[in-house]
Order: C-alpha cells, then sequence, then structure tokens
DNA sequence: AAGGCAAATGTTTTT
DNA sequence: CATTTGCCTT
C-alpha cells in the first residue's frame, strides 16, 4: 500500500513523531506548528504500515469538536471510516465506560448525566436539606468545591477539615450531594471522571482488559489536563511506556479550573522511558509576530522551552493603537477592518480578541453602525437555552418518571397552577419515603386529605405526563419532540411571550426538532463495540447528548463576518488579521491576576495565545480612559505590550476621521509618536474649553500635571498633561474631570 | 403568578 | 452601566 501520502508535506520534527517508534512522546508543540497533524498522521502511519489495529487506539481530546474533527481527519487519511477507534473527549470515553461497566461503577443502568445547570439545582435543594443559608453558603461556591475536590480526586472521606468551619461545611454539603445524586442516579462532568477512574482502581480485571486493548494512548492539549484526568491515562497506561502526549505549555490558560500545567511540566519525569520532541516551525504567522510571540513568554519561568520560527520572513511590523476611550478604540479598529476590505480581503478573515466579554458590547456597537457583519462567539449554548432545557426535561420525565430535576422544573412549566407551596409538600413526602417526586405527587393525589384544587393541579401534570408517554409509543425521535412541544404547552407559552424574545424562543424550539432530525446516534453510541448491557432508546441517547455536547453558538458560521470572542476561546483558531483590544493593566493582565505570580503567567500565556492567533497583522489597542460597570478608569498600557520587543511594533495612528474636525491636524499615518505642536502654540486655548497649553490642572487620579498639548475640540476634545511621576497622559476632557489651577 | 423594584455584582469556560 | 437576582407587592 502507498503510504507517502502520510509522510508528504511534513517537516523533519513533525515526519519523527509520526513515525517515531512504539513508546511514550512528549511533543511539544508550538502554536501552529502542526500538532493536529502529527496526532492523526501517526494514527494514520500506525494503522497503515505498522499494521497496528485501530481497535487498540484511544485519542483524547478536550472538545467535541476537537475530536470530530481528529476523527474526520483520520478517516480522510485513511480513506475508510473509522471503526473500533476511541476517539473523544475524557468525559464522552468516560461516559462510554461507565454506560458499558455500569455495573462495575455502581451505578444504575439508566444514570442520567448532570450539567452545571442541573448541578447547581441538585446542590440548592442540598442546601435547602441541610438548612444552611444561602446567603452565608452560596450554592455556586459550594459546587465550586465539589467539583474541585472531584477534579482532584478526592472523594469526602478522603478530606480533612481541620476544624476550618468553611471546609467543614463544605465537606457537609459534599456529602448531602452525593448521597442526592446516589438516590437519583446522577452524574456530573466530575463525576463521570472520577467514577471511570475508579472503575480502574476497584476492578484489577477490567483494567487488565482496557491496558491489554488499549495498546497506545494519544492525548490532545495535554497541557489542559487536570489531575483526574492525568491520573485516568497513567493507570490506563499501567507500566506500558505506550503514551503520546501532545501539548505546549505555553497555552495552557485553564489552570483556574483545575487543569495543570504541573502534568506536563512533570510528564517527563513520570515516563523516564519517554522521549520529547519540539515543534517549533510555525506555517501560520510572519516572523515578527513570532518573535513578539516568543519575546513575550520569556518573561515566564518554568518553562520547557521552545521558540517558534519560521522561514517565511519577517513580514509587517505589529501595530499599536493607543485611543482615548473605548469608543475611540472600536471605531480605530472598525477603520482598520474597512482598509482590511478595501485591500481585497474578507470580512471572516479579522477577529477581535478581548480578555473579557464585557468588552463585547462597544465593539458590537461600532460594527453595528458601521454596518460590519460581525459574530460574536460565547454566550449561552444552544441546549443551555431555558427553552431547550423546558423540553428535555419533559422528555427526560417521559424517559423516567423519576428523574426529581426534571420533575422540579416542569412541574409548573408553564405555569398550571402548582405553586411553591405544593411542590414543597411533594418534595418533603418524596425525601420522608425515599421514593422520587412522582410517586410523591402520585401519593398526594391519592391521599384523601388533599384539597381538590391542589390534587386536580397535580393530577393534570401526571396525567399529560402520561398521555405524552402514550401518544409517543411508537413515534420516532422528531415526532417526540414535536408532540411534546405542542402537548406540554410551551409552544403556546412562548407564543404568548411576545416580542424578540418570544419570537427567538420559538425559533429555538424548531431548531430543537431539527437538532432531533439531524441526530445520528451512531456517532455518539456508546455500544459501537464492547457491547455490555441492554443499549439505550434513542431518547435516552438524544439527552445525554444534549447534557455532553452544548451545542455549538449560532449556526451562521459560514458567513462572512468579523470574528469577535475572548482570548480563550480563539484558542487553536488563527486569522489573517487580528486584533488585540484591551490591552491595559487591570484589564489584561486582569487585576485579580496580578497578586499571585502563577496566575500572572497565565495571564501572559493567554496573551501569547493570542499574539500566535494572527497570521499576517496584528494590531493592539488599548484605551487610556475606559469605562468600566458605569465608571470611569485610567489605565496604563498592559506590561504585555512592553513585554514585546519595542523594534517589531509601530505606534500608528487613525488614518482619517470623519468624526473628528479636520483642523485637528494629526499626522496622518504611519509611524507616529504623538507629535508635540510647535512652541509657537503654547499658550493657545484647547478649542472650547477653558484650559490652555501649560496651563496647571488637578486629575482626581493622578494628581497635579501640566498641559502639553491637545487635539479636537467640544466633545471630543482631548489633552495630553505631564503628570510627573505619573508620566504623561492623554485625555478626554469630556470624560478627564479636570480641575484648572 | 406575574410584575415591579431595590440590591448586588461584575475574568476567562468545556464537559 | 446594565444585567441578574431576590424579594416584595398586587
Amino acid at each position: 500500500m502507498d503510504v507517502s501520502h502520510i509522510l508528504e508535506s511534513l517537516n523533519d520534527a513533525q515526519r519523527e513523531a509520526v513515525t517515531a517508534a512504539p513508546g511514550s512522546y512528549l511533543i511539544l508543540a508550538g502554536a501552529g506548528s502542526g500538532k493536529t497533524r502529527v496526532l492523526t498522521h501517526r494514527i494514520a502511519w500506525q494503522v497503515q504500515t505498522e499494521n497496528i489495529s485501530p481497535h487498540s487506539i484511544l485519542a483524547v481530546t478536550f472538545t467535541n469538536k476537537a475530536a470530530a474533527s481528529m476523527k474526520a481527519r483520520i478517516e480522510s487519511l485513511l480513506d475508510m471510516p473509522l471503526r473500533g477507534m476511541w476517539v473523544g473527549t475524557f468525559h464522552g470515553l468516560a461516559h462510554r465506560l461507565l454506560r458499558t461497566h455500569w455495573q462495575d461503577a455502581k451505578l444504575p443502568q439508566n444514570f442520567q448525566i448532570l450539567d452545571a445547570d442541573d448541578q447547581l439545582r441538585v446542590v440548592k435543594r442540598v442546601l435547602a436539606n441541610l438548612q444552611l443559608d444561602e446567603k452565608k453558603w452560596p450554592a455556586r461556591q459550594a459546587v465550586w468545591f465539589i467539583n474541585a475536590q472531584k477534579d482532584e480526586g478526592l472523594r469526602p472521606q478522603h478530606i480533612e477539615d481541620y476544624g476550618d468551619l468553611y471546609t467543614k461545611t463544605h465537606l457537609d454539603i459534599y456529602r448531602a450531594y452525593e448521597e442526592a445524586c446516589e438516590r437519583g442516579g446522577m452524574v456530573d462532568f466530575a463525576e463521570l471522571l472520577l467514577r471511570a477512574h475508579e472503575l480502574w482502581l476497584n476492578n484489577p480485571a477490567l483494567l487488565k482488559h482496557y491496558q491489554r486493548r488499549f495498546s497506545h494512548l494519544l492525548v490532545d492539549e495535554f497541557q489542559d489536563t487536570n489531575a483526574i484526568q492525568y491520573a485516568w491515562l497513567r493507570v490506563l497506561a499501567g507500566d506500558q511506556d505506550n503514551m503520546l502526549v501532545v501539548g505546549d505549555d505555553d497555552q495552557s490558560i485553564y489552570g483556574w479550573r483545575g487543569a495543570k500545567i504541573e502534568n506536563i511540566q512533570k510528564f517527563s519525569t513520570d515516563f523516564p522511558n519517554s522521549r520529547t520532541i519540539r515543534l517549533e516551525q510555525n506555517y501560520r504567522s510572519t516572523g515578527a509576530i513570532l518573535k513578539a510571540a516568543n519575546g513575550l513568554i520569556d518573561g515566564n519561568a518554568d518553562r520547557l522551552g521552545k521558540e517558534l520560527w519560521t522561514d517565511q520572513g519577517d513580514g509587517d511590523l505589529l501595530n499599536l493603537y493607543s485611543a482615548f476611550n473605548e469608543v475611540d478604540e472600536a471605531r480605530y479598529i472598525v477603520s482598520r477592518v474597512k482598509d482590511w476590505l478595501a485591500q481585497g480581503n474578507s470580512y471572516k478573515e479579522a477577529a477581535i480578541l478581548y480578555r473579557s466579554n464585557a468588552q463585547s458590547r462597544v465593539l458590537e456597537e461600532a460594527m453595528l453602525r458601521s454596518q460590519i457583519p460581525y459574530r460574536i462567539y460565547g454566550g449561552q449554548r444552544f441546549f443551555e437555552r431555558m427553552e431547550i432545557r423546558h423540553v428535555l426535561a419533559y422528555l427526560r420525565l417521559v424517559s423516567n418518571r423519576d428523574a426529581d430535576a426534571a420533575f422540579e422544573r416542569v412541574v409548573n412549566t408553564p405555569t398550571r397552577g402548582i405553586g411553591d407551596r405544593t411542590v414543597n409538600e411533594i418534595r418533603q413526602q418524596a425525601r420522608a419515603n425515599n421514593i422520587s417526586m412522582w410517586r410523591a405527587a402520585k401519593q398526594l393525589i391519592e391521599n384523601p386529605n388533599s384539597k381538590g384544587r391542589v390534587k386536580n393541579a397535580v393530577n393534570g401534570f401526571l396525567e399529560l405526563i402520561a398521555d405524552i408517554d402514550d401518544a409517543t409509543t411508537d413515534a420516532d425521535l422528531v415526532s417526540l419532540c414535536e408532540i411534546v412541544i405542542d402537548k406540554s404547552g410551551l409552544k403556546d407559552y412562548y407564543e404568548k411571550e411576545r416580542g424578540e424574545r418570544g419570537q427567538a424562543r420559538l425559533e429555538n424550539l424548531e431548531e430543537l426538532i431539527t437538532a432531533a432530525r439531524t441526530f445520528d446516534p451512531e456517532e455518539d453510541s456508546v455500544f459501537s463495540d464492547e457491547a455490555d448491557g441492554v443499549p439505550l432508546t434513542i431518547l435516552d441517547e438524544f439527552l445525554n447528548h444534549a447534557a455532553l455536547e452544548a451545542g455549538e453558538g449560532q449556526g451562521n458560521a459560514n458567513d462572512d463576518c468579523v470574528q469577535m470572542m475572548t482570548l480563550h476561546s480563539a484558542k487553536g483558531l488563527e486569522f489573517p488579521l487580528v486584533f488585540l483590544a484591551g490591552m491595559e493593566e487591570g484589564l489584561f493582565p486582569h487585576g485579580r491576576s496580578v497578586e499571585e505570580p502563577g496566575r500572572l503567567e497565565e495571564e501572559r500565556r493567554l496573551c501569547y495565545v493570542g499574539i500566535t492567533r494572527a497570521m499576517k497583522q496584528l494590531y493592539l489597542t488599548y484605551a487610556e480612559s475606559r469605562r468600566i460597570n458605569g465608571a470611569e478608569t485610567y489605565n496604563r498600557v498592559s506590561r504585555f505590550v512592553n513585554e514585546i520587543p519595542k523594534d517589531l511594533m509601530q505606534e500608528v495612528r487613525a488614518q482619517t476621521s470623519v468624526t473628528r474636525p479636520a483642523q485637528t491636524s494629526f499626522s496622518t499615518s504611519g509611524i507616529s509618536s504623538r507629535g508635540i505642536r510647535p512652541s509657537a502654540m503654547t499658550g493657545a486655548s484647547v478649542d472650547g474649553t477653558d484650559f490652555k497649553l501649560g496651563q496647571q490642572v488637578v486629575h482626581s487620579k493622578f494628581g497635579e500635571g501640566v498641559v502639553l498639548n491637545y487635539e479636537g475640540d467640544g466633545k471630543q476634545a482631548r489633552v495630553q498633561v505631564n503628570f510627573g511621576s505619573e508620566g504623561s497622559k492623554w485625555l478626554m476632557l469630556a470624560y478627564a474631570n479636570l480641575q484648572a489651577l
């Protein structure tokens, strides 16, 4: 068989990694160095030339998207469908294991997955049961505690409270939460991983089986693994020395949610026979962009070490724009996007990246005003929308009457006269008798003592669910969804909610039917092989799918629009033209991250990720004054800007500005520092204000200073003031609230 | 049960 | 500022 196409177009390091003999490897893959290529080509190589059975390969990724694209790429390389190969996310694979070995995992066969929102609800209920004041013990904090413990592989019995009330209380919550999950057959995301890990440890024979089977382990984005994920992998690998991990310590940006950069740092010690291969040639960015990235990341300690290079030449310099405020920043970005388009490029090649979502609004307004098509990534996912969750809860109840979380969600949605009081009563009944709320509700209507009205309402609900179930006995998934949406009354309910909101919800309900129509259980199926147990109904598979795969944000990904997203969500993407907006101290690095060195380094890596998204042109922008949460703030330029070698960057000015009067003659192009006005101008007054050049002023934050220069007039007027120790700053008069001395 | 109002809160996000 | 939450009223 001709396998040359697998090695073609690989560079030396990539080829080395692809063809390396079986064993353990750490592939340190810099941004844009072809890491996914290496993974997919290696798998194809092993299958085609080394006669490795796809059956013996397990490849893990972090997101569903990455898993899907890896699958697709391998299939196209091998030119055949993947059979028997396990390619998926940590959670997806863990789920598969637990479904297959539910008995060994001590789970009910029909266990259900709790997503983040479900989990929060359960914890809230637990808090109420424990009679803890949610003011003192916020549910979110408790969720965070529980997940953090599970991510570390810790059960309540492993944790010592040392008499600390915080730990002690959260331990109580953790225990009660575990019981609640146990009772309801519910498994949260972290639990999937922890259970799968314990499944290994408690079932040596089973572990042995999988160890024998998976002689080739591959892990993507290794720097993002948390403690339990790495532990799971290590147990599976055993002493086989068969794990190839790909990652980049410089792109570890999820430490705040449990990812352990230490995993990649320790890998070589944990696998002493492993070899490290560095992929440093970059095929994405210009030399200038790479040098900037290298220069910046050099400021971090304890790096494994890596220096990106390209043979493509330096390209354009990076651009730095200092805006008066966030509006000016947005306006500037718009002007550059327009230029970009005028040069014959497309919108979708441009991306605006920012540290926090709140920044997107001003940018969005500017795009809107200029009629530039844009798409903002992030925000609510499809399966997380309220109306969708409601429908799913009905579906869940149809599938399993004892699903209490679903019961609570829709028992009175749309409202049908079952108020808090009644629900409380049902809940208490359920707990007292250790039965599900469904059964408690049944008991309640059978109880001659309960009030007629309540009885009627509750009975109505129970019958509704039973009716839906009857009506859908032989129905397929699509009609099942349609019937639920219709019969539940949700459709009418949202039809009555006029305005855009209700309209959007109705559209989402339609979208759900489409999702059901296109749902392919084969893709998700837990039982493609290793069948061991009764296959799930398509409805249950669909519900699991909804929990594990939250759904793409919006569907119009193919349209030609400017891409706007946070730096975090930009990881893994690339764009010819990139703007990093809001390069200010306090914003980026974020104010909450600057005290701890470790967190600051993560911010720096985030900046590194941002820079390395750019292929051709990179603009860094910052605003000297910015409205944050309603209050005007004056931030200095981000330290990260200063950590980029000066010779790679030019300071730029807007070329034209329609909104500013022509007499504010500032330099019209290219490199320019802020020109100081000719001395003959000294003493001239700033148009339409009381300030003069050379005048002494006081600023609430920076103290006393002298007006050096000005631009614009009226509302747009801004002045340069030298504050001595604070340095000189450009301030918008309209915002700065300067006092003349 | 819905609507109104004050208070709190405000990084990053996948599964 | 502006959104969300909870609490209160009707």
